[in-house]
DNA sequence: TCTGGGGTCCTAAATCAA
DNA sequence: TCTGTTGATTTAGGACCC
């Protein structure tokens, strides 16, 4: 979601007389996400300002285009969100209503192509040259996606078309919201020459900090810069990155779902820990969600790795590597508790733990393999094989609370405890 | 002002093996 | 055998994205 620096709004009057050649690639943006979703649920919330976030140490995670009038953003603390615009109506996220949308959604785009690159839930770029005898030039295609998601899902999206990726990106943001903007191909230089730093992708407050010490401040005069000052200030691999996209070179092409790379699970308190047999119990009740999604994907970390967030923001992560991937929670708590216990905290202050699984593999496979290795004698085990997939299709039939951790069920009441002592 | 939760990628140092 | 080089891997941290 909009989270890049804000583009001035450009409403792009010759939509159909732009020149749509050599430009496949489409960058579709969803207005304003969460909010939308949230407003077509609760019609009565149409043209209120209205914030998606939460939590007593929350940020805004999505706001209404009537909410973004009074100054809201993402990522804005809900405090300062509130003193900005205290009329609003705050609801917290709901994940999973916004991960059915978007299955929605991207089912629309899947019907123009299979080449889409999910960015996030509710952005995608489409390379659509192979669609184009099919469904017409790239404009008429992105008007009928337009169409369609409004049509069908009552939500707008607005879609940048460009040559490539980076600029169909840019294109977007410039038409937010409900929009279309075509970059021609051969305008693209002009289009990214005034813009400020911050619109390129990987610049971000302290990369812009950098450019602004070497006198840089728009998109046209790091194209100028010789490409050692920018190496030296940046970094060879950023500095010729942001090079190539400021001369509006992007080689990057669509590439459809890769899968994910690390899996993970965190959680700020509302009030700091202080207590590490507290910090202990959360890290059990992370490792054990990790697992749960770990497995839920058919997959193995190899990795595990611990966060840490300090009282005062500090933010540490320590990690270790095993020689097998592990899914399953118990296993994943002992490495993440050993980790939290090497670091010897005294009188800790945590705002923050995470738990995190990295080098992911699949573990469904691994066994398979295994079986065929065997002699196809062995078939695939049809019942769980572990604890942690006893617990899942627990889980699936009675519900998440239905078994966990012993130490996670909440102490008895005395009421309760009474009836069971008698 | 007071900073979420889910990720990706890059850098750099330490370590180990060839 | 010793030493230096090189490359892969691990670990930690940080910037950035939505």
């Amino acid at each position: 979601m909009g989270r890049s620096a804000d583009l001035p709004r450009q409403h792009n009057s010759g939509e159909d007389a732009a020149d749509d050649t050599d430009c496949p690639i489409l960058h579709v943006d969803m207005d304003a996400f969460f909010a939308s979703v949230e407003i077509r649920r609760d019609p009565s919330l149409a043209g209120r300002p209205v914030i998606v976030g939460g939590g007593t140490r929350g940020v805004v995670a999505a706001a209404s285009y009537r909410a973004r009038e009074f100054g809201v953003r993402s990522a804005m603390p809900m405090g300062q969100a509130l003193r900005l615009c205290p009329q609003a109506v705050v609801i917290r996220p709901d994940h999973a209503a916004y991960s059915s949308v978007s299955r929605e959604v991207f089912a629309i785009f899947a019907d123009v192509t299979s080449q889409v690159e999910g960015i996030s839930l509710d952005e995608a770029f489409l390379d659509v040259s192979g669609a184009i005898r099919r469904a017409g030039r790239p404009v008429e295609i992105a008007r009928a996606i337009r169409a369609r998601v409004e049509g069908e899902l009552g939500l707008t999206c607005s879609v940048g078309i460009a040559s490539t990726k980076f600029i169909a990106k840019l294109a977007s943001a410039r038409c937010k919201p409900n929009g279309l903007l075509v970059v021609p191909a051969a305008e693209t230089q002009a289009f990214l020459r005034p813009l400020p730093v911050g619109a390129l992708w990987g610049v971000g407050a302290q990369t812009a900090a950098v450019l602004a010490g070497l006198g840089l401040q728009t998109v046209g005069e790091i194209a100028g810069t010789p490409p050692d000052t920018l190496r030296r200030a940046l970094g060879v691999a950023q500095g010729q990155h942001l090079l190539a996209l400021a001369r509006g070179i992007d080689p990057r092409q669509v590439t459809p779902g890769t899968g994910e790379k690390s899996i993970s699970t965190e959680r700020t308190f509302d009030r700091d820990l202080t207590d590490p047999a507290l910090a202990r119990l959360e890290l059990l009740r992370l490792s054990d969600e990790l697992g749960s999604r770990v497995r839920a994907k058919g997959l193995r970390g190899r990795t595990i790795a611990i966060k840490v967030r300090f009282g005062d923001f500090r933010t540490i992560t320590r990690s270790r590597t095993l020689p097998e991937g592990i899914d399953d929670g118990a296993a994943i708590y002992r490495i993440a508790r050993e980790l939290f216990d090497a670091l010897g905290l005294d009188q800790p202050r945590i705002r923050l733990l995470g738990v995190r699984a990295d080098q992911l593999g699949e573990g469904a496979e691994a066994v398979e393999q295994l079986a065929f290795d065997l002699g196809a004698q062995v078939a695939p085990p049809q019942t769980p094989t572990g604890l942690g997939e006893v617990m899942d299709r627990a889980r699936s039939r009675f519900g998440a609370q239905a078994l966990r951790p012993g130490s996670l069920v909440p102490a008895p009441t005395s009421a309760r405890r009474d009836q069971a002592v008698p």
